[in-house]
DNA sequence: TGACGAAGTTTGAACGATCAAATTATGCTG
DNA sequence: CAGCATAATTTGATCGTTCAAACTTCGTCA
C-alpha cells in the first residue's frame, strides 16, 4: 500500500497550492470554478483523504462529541439510552462530527475522563446522560467551559426563567397525560398511577402527567409507589386491587406496568388495561401499551444545542447567554394487551 | 482559563529537553530515577496533559478502535451488544485506547465509513459486530490490511483449522448443552427445542448443544422452527405442544421462550420449564430461565486479539500468520418460571 | 489608460508531539 | 587513572494541515 496522498500531492497534481486545496475543502466558495473543479478531481484521482490528526492539532478542534456509555443497569430499561446514542452517532456524523465513547463508574471518575479527554484535544464537547439533583459535573463542566449538553433535565432549579444549562429531555407529563386520557376514553373513570418513590424528578414529572389529565377529566383515582421492579410491583398491585378494582393502570414504567399486568392476570382480570412506560421490547413482547420516548428527536435536539440549526462547529456558549432547551414529545403505542 | 502547558514548559519547569518528558511519559524505564521522578513532578504542578492530536500526528496512531452501532432492531436483543460496547469501552481504556463510534445501513456503507475512518488516521483497528457468511466487509478489510476482530465467529469455512480473521465469540452450544442436561435433570427426558429456521450459523450452533446433549443422554425430543418473533412461537407451541406435551423446552432466544411460556400458561401448564438464550431483561422479568452471555468476557478476548495479550498498541497482523479466536463460555441463569 | 480595491492565490510559520541521530554523562576494567 | 562501552540526555527534523499575511490577478471606474 503506497503512502497516504497528502495535500501537497494533490496541489502538485491540480498545479496549485496547499492552500488552495485546503480552501477546496474547507471553504469552497472562495475558490474560483475552474481551479475548485480541477482541484476536486485531483483529489477524486489520487484518493486523498485529509489526515484527522493534523488538522485537528492545528485548528485545535477535534469535531469529536464525547459520550458516557452507562454501565449495564440490569434492568430493564436501556434501549432508549441506546437509540439515543445511535442516533447521534447517526446524526453528528451528518454534520461531521465524531461520538467517542467512554466509561466511568462514578461522577468523579466521569470529571477526570472528562478532563483527559477535553485537555487532550479529543473533545469538543460532552452529552450528559441521567443528570440528577445537584450533578456535581455540570457545575464542574460549565467552570471548564466546556461546552455540553445534558439528555435530561437539570431538575433542581425550579421551572422559573431559564435553566442552568442547555437540555434536551422527553416529556413525560405529556406522555402520561396521554396515556391517562386514553384509559379514561377507552376503559373508564378510575384510573390508578403507579410510580416510583417521590422525590426523582422524572418520576414526579410523568406523576403530573396522571394527575392533571384527573382533574382535567374531574375523575379521581389511587396513587402507588414502588421501587422500579417486576417482583414488587406484582406484589403490590396483587394486594390493592383486590380492594380497588380501577378501571386502569398508568405506570411510571415498563417494569411496573409488567408487574400490574401480571398481578391483575392472576386476579382474574387479564385484560386490565395497562400502560407503561419507554416502550421496551419486554412492554412489546407481552402486548403491553407503551409511552414512546423517541430519542432520535433528542439527540437532534442535543445536536441543535451544540451546534445551531446548522452549523457544523461546537459553539462556544456565551456568559450571559440563557441556556436553551429542547422537550420532545413522546408517542403512545396502543397495544391490545393479552 | 490560560493556555495548556505543553512538554516544552514541563521541560523547562523540570530542567530537563523535550524529549526526556517525552520518555517518561512513553518509556519511563530508560530515565534515571531522580530525573523522572523531577519531570513527573513538574508534570503534576503544571496539570500538563499530552496533546493527542500531535502524538496521533507523529506516531501514526491513533490508539482508537471503531465499532459500528448497529441500528435498533426493535426485537428483543440488543442488550448483549449494548454490554459488549460498555465493556470494551472499559478495557480499551485501560489499556489507553478509545472507542469511536460510527453508523451505516449497509455493508458498503459501513466499508465506506470505515475508509474514512481509516484513512484519515482516526482509528487503528475495527471491531466488527454481527458477522454473517461470506461477509463482503471481512475480506475489504482484508485486502487493505485493516486490523480487525469480530464478535461473531466467520460461519462460512468448515471447522477445520485456521479460521479466515480473528474472532471471539459465545459458545452456543455449550450453552444450549448446559441448559439441556439442566432440564433432563430436572424435569424429565423428554425435551423440545425451539428454533430458528435453519441456516443462521449462531442458530445451527445452539441447536448442535441441544442435540448432542440429547443423544448423550440417550434421549430423543421433537425439534420446531420459526421466526424470531414471540407471537409466531406462543402459535407454533400451542398448537404442537397439545399433542405432545414435553417434560421442557430449550429455546434458542429469549423471544421463543416467551412465546413458549406463555403457550403453555395459555394451555394450563403454566410450570413447563422453558430456557431462553441471552438472559435479557424481558426473560429476567418472567422469571424465565436463560443463557447468559458474558460480553465482558468477550470484549476482553477481543482486545487480547488485537493487541495481545498485554500490549497497549495494535498489532498488524503476519501475512502467514494464523488467525487466533477466543471462545467464552455462556452461563445458564436458573429462574423458578412462574 | 492607469490606478485602485476586491477577489483569488501563494508563501512561510506554527500547532505539539516523537523519531533518529548526535552528544554528554556514567560506570567498569585493566 | 586512562580508555572504552553503555546509559542518559539533548538536538534538529518531521508528521499534514491551516492560519496569517503577502502577493498576484482581475475588473471597474475616473
Amino acid at each position: 500500500m503506497a503512502k497516504a496522498p497528502t495535500v501537497e500531492d494533490v496541489a502538485r497534481a491540480a498545479g496549485v497550492s496547499r492552500q488552495t486545496v485546503s480552501n477546496v475543502l474547507n471553504s469552497p466558495d472562495i475558490v474560483r470554478g475552474p481551479t475548485r473543479e480541477r482541484v476536486q478531481r485531483a483529489i477524486v484521482e489520487l484518493g486523498y483523504r485529509p489526515h484527522a490528526a493534523a488538522r485537528r492539532l492545528r485548528t485545535r478542534r477535534s469535531s469529536t462529541i464525547g459520550v458516557r456509555l452507562d454501565p449495564y443497569a440490569g434492568g430493564i430499561s436501556g434501549v432508549v439510552l441506546d437509540r439515543f446514542v445511535h442516533a447521534l452517532t447517526e446524526r453528528a456524523s451528518e454534520r461531521g462530527m465524531r461520538v467517542l465513547l467512554y466509561a466511568a463508574r462514578t461522577p468523579a471518575e466521569e470529571i477526570d475522563r472528562i478532563g483527559d479527554l477535553v485537555d487532550g484535544g479529543e473533545i469538543d464537547a460532552v452529552v450528559l446522560t441521567g443528570t440528577s439533583h445537584e450533578d456535581t459535573r455540570t457545575t464542574w463542566l460549565q467552570e471548564r467551559d466546556v461546552p455540553f449538553v445534558s439528555f435530561g433535565r437539570p431538575w433542581r432549579s425550579d421551572d422559573d426563567g431559564a435553566p442552568a444549562h442547555p437540555w434536551a429531555d422527553v416529556d413525560g407529563a405529556a406522555g402520561t397525560r396521554a396515556a391517562t386520557k386514553h384509559l379514561l376514553d377507552q376503559a373508564g373513570p378510575r384510573i390508578a398511577f403507579l410510580g416510583w418513590p417521590e422525590g426523582s424528578g422524572t418520576g414526579d414529572d410523568r406523576a403530573r402527567g396522571w394527575s392533571e389529565a384527573m382533574s382535567d377529566a374531574g375523575h379521581t383515582g389511587p396513587r402507588w409507589h414502588t421501587e422500579d421492579s417486576v417482583g414488587l410491583a406484582r406484589e403490590l398491585v396483587g394486594s390493592v386491587l383486590a380492594d380497588d378494582p380501577v378501571d386502569g393502570v398508568v405506570c411510571v414504567s415498563d417494569s411496573l406496568a409488567i408487574g400490574a399486568h401480571l398481578a391483575a392476570t392472576a386476579l382474574g382480570r387479564p385484560g386490565l388495561p395497562v400502560v407503561g412506560f419507554d416502550n421496551t421490547p419486554a412492554a412489546e413482547a407481552l402486548g403491553i401499551s407503551s409511552v414512546e420516548q423517541l430519542p432520535e428527536q433528542v439527540a437532534a435536539g442535543v445536536l441543535d444545542l451544540l451546534m445551531g440549526p446548522t452549523g457544523n462547529v461546537v459553539l462556544q456558549r456565551e456568559a450571559g447567554q440563557d441556556a436553551a432547551y429542547v422537550l420532545v414529545e413522546p408517542r403512545l403505542v396502543v397495544r391490545g394487551a393479552e
